[in-house]
DNA sequence: ATCCACATGTAAATGGTTACATGATTGC
DNA sequence: GCAATCATGTAACCATTTACATGTGGAT
């Protein structure tokens, strides 16, 4: 009965159209695993709560001697969908080992924080590639438009930040370099 | 033995002079909890934890009738930090419901959109709100500039990027309203 | 034959928060 | 006298991950 974090990824996951366990969990792999991901442990048990409840409704779709049960939402599970997205109320957990370390950093030599700065921003130009492959592939993925371009802004912004720090850093260093 | 998250938090709180268990809780709450967090139920039993293990060192410094142990890092404990923090692996965990619920916005009306982007707005006009704070309170809080100008340019950017969003998702109602 | 993908599921372990217990000190 | 803060600690609870078990189907 009480909605937890994976209630929703269902939810939404099942407005985009009927799916199974299976591709639940596959559609939150490829998407919204950047934000918020979610285990068999989870999916598996909460469909059959969401089902008691009424919220979502399955029927087996059998593909040969494979079985194979595929959910869809109820008018109820729809209506508890809405509810959430218009609930203003919206937990954010971070965490981030990078900044932790950033935090930190002040017992490094100022070479040595550069080449932290520079595995930062590595790691985020990473995450950018991922998100601009998924973004040549197009619509395909079912990524919206308006998250996936918020995610590559994001990447940019945070990969032009590392880049920013790393050279005030360079020229911090250069100065101490001179001065002794 | 292993190394959990709360381990660098607290070999790091040390790194900034030593401490009570209770007053690396404090520093936590008032900075790191932005992208890490730590609570007494870790602190403490890791705080045994790594004086076992000889990274860290506590002494009893009471004030008054009230007891309390102070720690302070090791050589050793100092290098194992200075180790995590040159190593290029960093987790990233991110659980945002705000962009989870972007994620599914499809089923809502442009303006029904447009209110849960207004909200979203709206918690990170806060938290950039609590950061100038701490901004404005200077050096004070022992919050490293260089994150802090990370913290408040990441909200920002943030902020901007709703504002962007909601001005287009009101020409498109607009342009709705006027098609029907 | 063997391996990978499809498909559902569970048990154990992990990691973390919350709530509580205890007691001293400070300020109103 | 009371509440808030200082200070340490633990037990119970909660969410989540990992690893496993089971079996089908398709490709090499």
């Amino acid at each position: 009965m009480p909605a937890s974090g994976v209630t929703y990824v269902i939810l939404g996951a099942l407005s985009l159209g009927p799916r199974s366990g299976y591709e639940i969990k596959q559609l939150v792999d490829r998407s919204t695993r950047f934000f918020w991901a979610a285990s068999y442990g989870q999916i598996y048990p909460e469909l059959r709560r969401l089902e008691a409840d009424g919220l979502i409704s399955g029927a087996s779709e059998p593909r040969g001697e494979r079985r194979r049960i595929v959910y869809q939402l109820t008018p109820d599970g729809r209506e508890a969908l809405r509810d959430w997205l218009l609930d203003p109320e919206s937990l954010i957990e971070i965490r981030d080992e990078g900044l932790l370390k950033l935090f930190f950093a002040d017992v490094l030599e100022p070479s040595e924080a550069l080449a932290l700065l520079h595995s930062l921003r590595a790691r985020r130009e990473a995450a950018l590639a991922r998100l601009r492959e998924v973004e040549r592939q197009g619509k395909a993925l079912g990524f919206p438009a308006l998250v996936l371009e918020f995610g590559i802004g994001l990447q940019e912004w945070m990969v032009e930040w590392c880049s920013a720090a790393e050279r005030r850093l360079e020229q911090k260093r250069d100065a101490e370099e001179v001065a002794s």
